[in-house]
DNA sequence: AAAGCCACCAACCGCCAGGGG
DNA sequence: GCCCCTGGCGGTTGGTGGCTT
C-alpha cells in the first residue's frame, strides 16, 4: 500500500487545477514571488500543498514558458543531450529555453525514444560504433576545450549516411564495425577524471573529463565515451569509442 | 453508435541534496 | 555532527481525448 500523500492527510486539494486557482497562484507570485513555497499555498489562500504550487508554475504558468509542439531542432537537441547526459532532464531543460523538464520527459517517452527505439532496429540494433577512422570537416585544432562554445554548436549526433558510414554534424565519420560491450572497453584509470559521473547507460560508458585537460591527456587514454564538460555546462564533447592500440587513427593534435 | 485501445501530458510521489539551526 | 526543512529531480500514474474495430 503507498503511503498517503501529504496533500490528502492535511486534506488539501489534489488533481487538476481550475483557471481560478491559476489565477490565485499567478497573482500572488507575481505580487509576493515565492521564496517559500511550503508557505506560498497557505498565503495565497489555495488548498493546496507548497509542492503542488511550485509544480504547477515551473511547468505551466511560468511566463517565460514556451507552449506548443516541440520543433525538429528541439526534438534533435533533446536527443542529442540525452545522449550525453542520460535522463537528466533537467539538465536538458536548462539547455532549451522556455521548456520544462517536465515537458522534455513527456516528449521523450512518448516520441523520441520511440523514434530511438524504431532507428536502432532499423540499423540492426547491436551495431557499436568504434572510432576507427575519423575524419573531421574542420581542424580538431580549432575546437575549443574550454567550454565556451555553445553545446548545440558542439554537440555531435551521429547519424547514417547512404554508404552505411557514420557522421557527426562535425562531419567526423564513423565505421561501423563489430558490436562490443561496455564490458569490453579498456579500463580507465579513475584518477584521471575530476568528477566522477560514470554511469552505465545501457551499452555505453560515460565519463566526465576535467575541463581544464589537455586533448593530449584523454586521448592517451582508451576510453568508451568522453566528455568534457564544466560544471553545469557540458560545452565540449567529444564521442569517441576507442580502442587500445588505434590512437594512432586519431589526428595529431 | 458503442466499446476498447492507445497516446498524450499534467500532476503526483518518493527520494535526495543542501542549508540552517 | 545531527536533525529538520525545503527545493529540486526523476519516475510513475491516471484522466482525457482521439482513433480503431
Amino acid at each position: 500500500m503507498v503511503r498517503a500523500p501529504c496533500c490528502e492527510k492535511m486534506g488539501l486539494k489534489k488533481g487538476p487545477w481550475t483557471p481560478e486557482e491559476d489565477q490565485i497562484l499567478i497573482s500572488h507570485i507575481e505580487r509576493y514571488g515565492h521564496s517559500n513555497w511550503r508557505a506560498l499555498p497557505k498565503q495565497a489562500g489555495l488548498l493546496r500543498c507548497g509542492k503542488s504550487c511550485r509544480l504547477r508554475w515551473i511547468n505551466y504558468l511560468r511566463p517565460d514558458i514556451k507552449r506548443g509542439n516541440f520543433t525538429r531542432e528541439e526534438e534533435e537537441t533533446i536527443l542529442k543531450l540525452h545522449e550525453m547526459l542520460g535522463n537528466r532532464w533537467s539538465a536538458i531543460a536548462a539547455k532549451l529555453p522556455g521548456r520544462t523538464d517536465n515537458e522534455i520527459k513527456n516528449v521523450w517517452h512518448t516520441h523520441l525514444k520511440k523514434r530511438l527505439l524504431t532507428k536502432d532496429t532499423n540499423q540492426n540494433s547491436n551495431i557499436k560504433i568504434k572510432a576507427k577512422s575519423m575524419k573531421r570537416n574542420r581542424d580538431i585544432d580549432s575546437r575549443p576545450i574550454s567550454p565556451a562554445q555553445s553545446p548545440s554548436d558542439f554537440s555531435s549526433s551521429v547519424t547514417e549516411t547512404s554508404s552505411g558510414e557514420n557522421t557527426d554534424s562535425y562531419g567526423t565519420s564513423f565505421v561501423k564495425e563489430e558490436s562490443f560491450t561496455s564490458e569490453e572497453f579498456p579500463i580507465i584509470d579513475e584518477s584521471f577524471w575530476s568528477e566522477d559521473v560514470s554511469m552505465d547507460n545501457g551499452n555505453e560508458l560515460n565519463y566526465t573529463v576535467p575541463a581544464d585537460a589537455s586533448f593530449d591527456a584523454f586521448i592517451s587514454e582508451p576510453a568508451g565515451m568522453l566528455c568534457s564538460s564544466n560544471g553545469d555546462d557540458m560545452d565540449f564533447w567529444l564521442r569517441v569509442f576507442i580502442e587500445a592500440g588505434e590512437m594512432n587513427d586519431l589526428p595529431q593534435i
